[in-house]
DNA sequence: GATGAATGAGCCTTCATTCAT
DNA sequence: GATGAATGAAGGCTCATTCAT
C-alpha cells in the first residue's frame, strides 16, 4: 500500500495546486481532498496542517520551475530572447501568485508558514539568479532588477482569479506578461 | 433621507473599500459594519446584499478616478509624460484590484453583480478612453493597447494583499507600476 | 428583545450545568445549545469560548450554594447537626464535582479557565469558611480539616457520572455523603 | 499464541490502564497503542472492540487486587487495623474509579460492556466479601455496609483526574481515603 | 501476526443573513 | 431608521474503526 499512499500524496498536492490557483488562498481543504479523490482524513494524514500542504505545493512548484529552466537552457544559445520569453511565460502559466504570497513574510498566515517560506524563497533565488544574470548579459533585463522583485512581479501578475481570467478576456495573461517583459528591458 | 442616514451610508462605503483593499474579497461584513461604526443591520438596510455594497464601492471608486483625471488634466500640456505617469500611479494607489475583479463577468460571484459590473465597466471605459487616446497621441502607449486591457492590467498589479505587500518589499508597488508603464510604450 | 436574551442566557447556563453534571466535562456544546432550545450560534454569542460558559455555570452554582447556606442558617441554632448535614447534602446534590475540577489549577484545560477558577475558588472559600468554623465549634468536624480539602472531597464524591449513579444503586450518593460526614468528625 | 503476541497483549492492557487512570474514560485508542509501542491495528487484533480492551484491563486490575489481599492477609493477625487500612489504601492507589464505573450497569456505554461488567463485579464481590467480613468482625466497619457500596465508594474517591489531583493538593487522595475509612466505622 | 493507510462521523467555530424591538 | 439577537450552513480538525499489504 506504500504505492497507493505515494500516489494519494501526489494527487493531493496537485489538487491543492489546482484549487489554490483557481479559487485563491481560501480554497477549502475538503474541496481539495475531494478533488484528489480521497477522504478529508487522508489529507490530514499526509499534511497535518494547512501550512504543510501549502509548503508541499511550493516544493512541487519549485520542481516544475527547475524543469522549465532546464528545458529552455539549451535554447539559450540559439536565441536568448526566445529562451527568456519562453521561461517567463512558462513560469507565469504555473499560476504561482497565490503561493508566492502565502509564504511571504508579513503576509503568511502563520509563523510556521513564514519560516518555511523563507527557506524556499532562498532556494528559489539560488536557481533563478543565474538565469536572470544571463538575461541581463543578453541585454534583455535592466541591471538594477533584482531576482526577488522579478519573482514578486510575476506573482502579482499571476495571482489566482476565481474561475480564471481567461474566460473574461482570452490571452490577457500572456499579454500582461509580454508588457512585463518589455517593461523590464534596459 | 435623514442626514445621519446619508452619513452612515458614506461611512459604510469607505469602510468597505478600506477592508476590501486590505483583506481581499473575503472581508467580513460584520467587520465592515464595525469599521464604519454602525450595527450590522444598518449595513443591510443600506445595502441589502453584499453585491449592492460592492457596487456602491465601485461607484465611489469611479468618482475618485474622475477626480484624479481632472486633477491631472491641466498638467497634460506641461508634460504629457508626467501627467500620464501621475494618473496611472494615482489610480494604482486606489487599490482597485479586488473591486475590478469582483465585478468582472465570468468572475463575479453572482449574476446581479456581473450585470451591475457591465454597466459600470462601460461607464469607466467612457471616461478612460479619451485619456488613453491622449497618451497614445503623446507616444506614451502603443496603439494596440485597449482601455479594457489597461484597466485589467492595473487591477492585476494592485490586487489586495493581506496586510499589504509594502511591509514585505517597500516600494514594490510603484516599481511594478513603472515597469508596467514602460512596457506599454511603443 | 433584551428579555429574550436574558432568558436564553439563563437557559444556557442551566442546560450546561445539567449536561456537565450528567455527561462529564466533555459534554458537547451543540447538545447544550439544543438542551437550552437555542441555536449553536446563540450559545457562542453569549459565551464566546467554552471557558466562558463553564465559568458562567460556576457563578450560577456559587449563587445556589449561597442560597443553601442562607436557607440553613436559621436552623443552626435549633440543631447544628441537622443544619450541617443538610448543608452538605444539599451542596452535594448540586453535582459540583465536574465543575470544581474543571476550574482547578493544574487540571483546567486552559490558562484562562485556571485564572478564572482561582478567583472563584477564593470567593467560594470566603463564604464557606465561616460555616466550616461553626461546624468545628459545634464539634461536628475535626479542627485540622481545611475548607479547600472539604470542598475537593465533596467534588470527588459528586463527580459526574454518565446517566447518573442513582439508577445503579439508589441512595448511594447520600450514603456516601453520610460516610463522608462521619469521617470528618473528631 | 506467539511469545511476542502475548507480550503485546500485556503491554496493551498496561498502557490502557495507565491512560484510563490518567486521562479518564475518553483516552484515545491511538494513544493507548502508541503508549504500548504497537500499531493501532494490533490493538484491534487483540481487542476487537473498545469494550474488550476495558474488560481486559478490569481483569488485570482484579488480579492486582487479589495480590494486594494476599499480601496483607498475613498482617491481619498482627494488626487488623493496619491490615485493613493498608488494603484499602493500596486498592485506592490502583485508581480503579474510571474502570469500575465504565463497567457498571446503567452507566456502561454498551450492552456488551454491561454484561461483562456484571460477571466481573460478581467475581470481585466473591473475594472482597470475606475481607469485609473480617473487617466487620474486627470492629472496623459497620455491619450494614455492603461490599458493593464499599467498592462504589472507593471508585468515587479514586476516579481519574486529568493530570492527577496530586499536583493540585498533594496527599489529598490519602486524606480522603482516611476520612472514608473513619466514616465506615461503627 | 503486525502494520500503516484510508475513511466518515462528529465537534468546534465563524459567517452571512433575518428578525423583533 | 438603527440596533443587537438568533440562526443554520460550512469549514477545520480529530477520532474510532476498517482494509490491504
Amino acid at each position: 500500500m506504500r504505492a497507493d499512499a505515494r500516489s494519494n500524496r501526489q494527487d493531493l498536492v496537485e489538487a491543492a495546486w489546482k484549487l489554490l490557483a483557481a479559487e485563491g488562498p481560501d480554497a477549502s481543504l475538503r474541496a481539495i481532498a475531494q478533488e484528489a479523490g480521497v477522504g478529508i482524513a487522508t489529507l490530514y494524514r499526509h499534511y497535518p496542517t494547512r501550512d504543510d500542504l501549502i509548503l508541499g505545493v511550493v516544493d512541487e512548484v519549485q520542481a516544475r520551475v527547475r524543469e522549465i529552466l532546464e528545458r529552455h537552457a539549451s535554447r539559450w544559445e540559439v536565441s536568448p530572447e526566445l529562451a527568456w520569453s519562453g521561461i517567463v511565460h512558462d513560469i507565469a502559466a504555473l499560476q504561482i501568485g497565490t503561493l508566492v504570497h502565502q509564504v511571504s513574510p508579513g503576509i503568511a498566515s502563520s509563523e510556521a508558514l513564514a519560516r518555511g517560506g523563507v527557506e524556499r524563497r532562498a532556494r528559489a533565488l539560488r536557481f533563478l539568479e543565474p538565469v536572470l544574470r544571463r538575461a541581463k548579459d543578453a541585454g534583455l533585463v535592466r541591471e538594477d532588477v533584482r531576482a526577488e522583485q522579478l519573482m514578486l512581479g510575476l506573482a502579482a501578475i499571476t495571482r489566482a482569479l476565481p474561475r480564471g481570467i481567461d474566460s473574461l478576456m482570452p490571452g490577457q495573461r500572456d499579454w500582461l506578461v509580454d508588457v512585463y517583459l518589455r517593461g523590464l528591458r534596459p
